[in-house]
DNA sequence: AACTGTGAAGATCTTCACAGCA
DNA sequence: TGCTGTGAAGATCTTCACAGTT
């Protein structure tokens, strides 16, 4: 099996549902505009329609922080940001590691979404030696010999693979063994961890695969369905939560 | 709202889950490897342990193609593989378009697993005209005025949004005024799109944010917990699937 | 009057556990 | 005997609908 994952209730402590701690960065991105824009409240229905949900949902999921709205008034826009940065962690500085530098590590490196929420790319990683000191994103490439030592010396927890499948697996490894704990895996592969590491995969020909099932479907109701062009839209993420235990597809490979 | 997406039974006609259908890709990633060495057959524990989920989930999934297995034997990997290709519509040609070839678009224009699986790259297409004419992946980049055209000249009805934020939802809207159904969306943004059309979004920063959230809570345990470091492994696939209504999170932007 | 917070109903998904076929 | 296929139980997630608060 991918790995020794244990049943875990899936959300503890505090008992934040899976699905709402998913669906809490969408919340985040849409107060952010907002807040930009120096909008002073908003109600579920506006956050809502923003972030593309339902509004029951979102109060639902913002039930679960604490009771942060105003009735009659709405929700905050600068309390609210702050309180879900809190509770995503992103009041902290993160260093991660990118490992796999190629066009999608680049464009990973290159992602200025980054940095703006408490993400910092401590280093990029690549085994090619060629690549060593080539700065990327103005940041210089350092050879995966390196790894262990930069982990370290970084103290970096979250991990991201962007390298070819064949390589994930040992690059994990030596990730986890170095103290990594979270990986963000790029790489069409599935990988086995230890218990307490969790990972996220993204994988595009998943999703292409996905987008091609629902295609299929749509051709074959034209040409069928007597009960009229049957409305089907619809706006999946790309990312949701599986269950706890075993993995789930996802987007895109290196 | 993301965009007038309507309450659709989420699983039609054969009645395949949504759960199970977003599953599919990784059973057949896991047999086609199998079939590349030959395996004749697999059992459905095997099996699961290739696609890291569990064997129970597995046999259920499979049960919503049909019988396929054979009792105190298991599957018949090549059977398997083509009828899990059927059900995905791999077996026909999908012609795909990318939009914006920055890093992230040339990443997924160079992505081999893509062409492997029915999905053919068919044009790519950037606002820049220097790039214009520059091959990426061995295409030569098109212009956006083409668009339109290439869309229709191709019978593309699959599209690639790799742009930055800010033109995605522009080019989203070409896209589905040409005929596109079915986008794949990296820009971190919500799109909205009519109904009958259907968007699955991959957003690392979002990604990022939910690894950040366990960590967190993983620091935080360590010092509280009483009962012992408790197992809290995890992999979740950054790509599960949400309600059919409302959008969901994802993994990464250009 | 407007809008949040939430119990309860409903829908979906997962897991168990075992009947039943090869 | 070995392993699939599946009813039923359980867990999670979503949505409704309305009581409660400002």
């Amino acid at each position: 099996m991918a790995t020794g994952r244990t049943h875990r209730p899936a959300t503890r402590s505090r008992g934040i549902p899976e699905a709402t701690v998913a669906r809490l960065p969408l919340y985040l991105r849409a107060l952010t505009a907002l807040s930009e824009r120096s909008v002073p409240t908003v109600s579920s229905e506006e956050l809502a329609a923003a972030a593309g949900v339902n509004s029951a949902k979102l109060r639902k999921d913002f039930s679960y922080l604490g009771s942060y709205g105003t009735r009659g008034v709405g929700y905050d826009v600068e309390y609210l940001v702050y309180q879900i940065s809190r509770e995503l962690g992103l009041t902290q500085d993160w260093p991660v590691v990118i490992v796999g530098i190629g066009n999608l590590g680049a464009a990973l490196a290159n992602y200025g979404g980054f940095a703006s929420r408490g993400f910092r790319v401590a280093a990029l990683i690549d085994a090619d030696p060629a690549m060593a000191g080539k700065p990327v994103a103005g940041i210089p490439v350092q050879h995966s010999d390196e790894l262990e030592k930069i982990i370290k010396d970084n103290g970096v927890s979250i991990g991201v693979i962007a390298t070819p499948a064949g390589a994930a697996q040992p690059v994990c490894d030596r990730l986890v063994a170095a103290g990594v704990t979270s990986i963000l895996n790029f790489a069409p592969t599935v990988l086995t961890v230890p218990d307490g590491v969790d990972v996220r995969k993204v994988d595009l020909s998943i999703e292409l695969q996905i987008l091609a099932f629902h295609e299929q479907r749509k051709a074959g109701e034209e040409t069928a369905a007597g009960d009229g062009a049957l409305p089907a839209a619809t706006t999946r993420n790309a990312a949701g939560d599986q269950g706890p235990d075993g993995d789930v597809p996802a987007v895109m490979p290196a």
